[in-house]
DNA sequence: AACGTTGTTGGGAACGTTCCCATAGTCAAT
DNA sequence: ATTGACTATGGGAACGTTCCCAACAACGTT
């Protein structure tokens, strides 16, 4: 009981007009010489004042300074969840995308329920946030509109509406590029593992299957494409009910890491071996599939480029129709659950 | 071009000037109905003065009453990375437990390098936060005491100094459980892929694994315990290792999930079947591992508890000397990577 | 009727910073 | 020497809220 190793009482802040005192100079001074907006100012005086805040222990009243300034320099960041790596990886890029433009972000989750990103930007623009980057975007929702009447700066991330600024992965190019590599391999019933409708980052790499089946001239079977929710069971049961078809698909592309290993599961449990029975390629190259029992082949997606790319459209005041939407681009990793197949196997 | 679809002028502010001069009271009432750190307060003009705030709009400036209180309400939250799973989960649980009681938390990563923790509590720090919970806690490292110096409020989780306050796991029990699961599955030879030793919540559960082995008369070959750095990576190394042993165990108890994944892939690799040939038992029962294909023992930590734990030990003025680490109760999950087993096979 | 006790109210001064503006200083060109 | 055009400086007023305190009202007790 006796030493208790937390609260002394805190000492005495420092402020502006301390460090001004000590300086000899007044606090209008100070206030321009730490103020890290303007680049300039080294004089004689400028670099002594900041020096003697630095042996002070000088810091920034973060309250004040907003209050003054309007601005927190935060950015709020809504994210379905944190447990999901993909969006643990993106908030991550965010992060780091932040701190380098002398910002921070602050994240609130939706458990991709659909009315909780109003809410979670209602929580985020009370703390006062100076703008919001969505990664929770539905088609058909008007929720962005709200943001816009309001005023507030925002971008979309990961998913787009196809309107407002955003800063997505082209996920057109990674489903073509997942399915293409199943072609290239031999396969010609590829099985589509597909996403809730509502996020354009399923629709997208749909798209991209689509065009790569067209180009190779196979006809996709509508069968061959099962909705999911992105989660780890509901790929499982997509590929339960793949497999259970007439002439089921000798590959599977699934619209992200998560469905792919549900799917993995699923067909283990089904005795089908990846890759001797059947291919599998995922999406986002999150760390776990690397090192699964069989490494998956899956798209990567640049996250930094698009955590980058977003604080460029959230900070900047007008944007050209055309860069409105700026799209990085992903990449095939091959891996050992993707294997060459002849149709008389 | 021409509707861009971000920032028109954002529009003026209501303050609580406003609200008093539309309800016909002074400022000072307004802002007593409106705080809500004192529950009563239910008169006639109260609800009357509440209502009319609600229909203005009126949204508290977090900057002015955050300067003028001396607190944020912020909680700084320093974990080693969200990409590891098991840190989302508990920073979700942690933003769960602080939205509970009208807080917030923000939240800094080191991944796990050894001095990134004190740079993330001053990062934390200058943004304002009333008081931090570290979950990097290593065994021999002095950064808690500049804490106390500077009279910031905090607490530690997940790991312990043994001094700080603390929210924890029971980490020795649930090593305890998972090794005598083992044990009682008719294993003698129980190989333990450790962590980090700086780390207590690793070492905690080395303790279990030995007490359980102890318990069950069972002599622990050092050979058997080898460490790692909490990876995936390193778990499959340290397995291969434990496998390459002339006398190679029959079951593994790896200190988290990660390092299980890790050795469910190299043993795979080595032709090995869990847990046909080998059992395996992980660690914080993070989502996926129950949906591998075989799914995965595991430990379950209840976050949610420790979450709540380490915001009543952080807002607590004192503290008894007993009460200072509050521990939680794991439990074992048994799924199909552990089964029983018998020396003739 | 005078007294304390309790509760509610509004005026005004903080909190620490930034920004506006007026003043003073420097230099070059007239 | 006077003007003009800059640049550096400090005084003071914001920013929106909370908190202290004094004033007042309402009540029951002596």
């Amino acid at each position: 009981m006796k030493s208790d190793r937390t609260k002394p009482e805190a000492q005495p802040r420092v402020t502006i007009l301390d460090v001004a005192r000590a300086a000899g100079v007044s606090k209008s001074s100070v206030s321009r010489f730490l103020d890290e907006r303007m680049p300039k100012s080294d004089s004689e005086t400028a670099q002594r004042v900041r020096q003697i805040a630095i042996d002070m222990g000088y810091v920034r009243d973060v309250s004040a300074s907003s209050l003054r300034r309007g601005k927190t320099g935060m950015i709020g960041v809504i994210v379905p969840r944190l447990t999901d790596t993909v969006m643990a990886m993106l908030y991550e890029s965010l992060a780091h995308a932040a701190a380098r433009s002398g910002q921070f972000t602050i994240v609130a989750t939706t458990e991709d329920e659909p009315g909780a990103d109003r809410r979670a930007a209602d929580i985020l623009l009370r703390r006062g946030v100076d703008g919001l980057i969505l990664s929770t975007a539905r088609h058909g929702e008007d929720f962005t509109d709200e943001l816009v009447d309001r005023g507030v700066p925002f971008v979309l991330t990961l998913r787009t509406d196809g309107k407002c600024r955003s800063s997505v992965g082209d996920d057109c190019l990674g489903g073509y590029l997942a399915t293409r590599h199943l072609i290239d391999l031999g396969h010609r019933r590829i099985g589509l593992i597909a996403g809730p409708n509502y996020a354009s980052s399923a629709t997208g790499r749909v798209e991209g299957y689509r065009k790569a089946m067209a180009e190779a001239g196979l006809a996709v079977d509508p069968e061959w494409i099962r909705s999911s929710t992105f989660g780890i069971e509901s790929g499982g049961e997509a590929a339960r009910q793949l497999m259970a078809l007439k002439e089921s698909p000798s590959a599977i592309f699934a619209i992200n890491d998560n469905t792919a290993i549900g799917a993995l599961s699923a067909l283990s449990r089904l005795g089908l071996s990846v890759p001797n029975d059947i291919s599998l390629v995922g999406y986002n190259d999150i760390p776990v599939v690397s090192h699964l029992p069989t490494p998956l082949t899956s798209v990567k997606i640049p996250f930094e480029q698009i955590a980058t790319a977003a604080f460029e459209l959230l900070s900047s005041e007008t944007v050209s129709a055309r860069e409105r939407i700026r799209v990085a681009m992903p990449t095939l990793i091959p891996r050992s659950s993707s294997r060459p197949w002849s149709e008389k196997s």
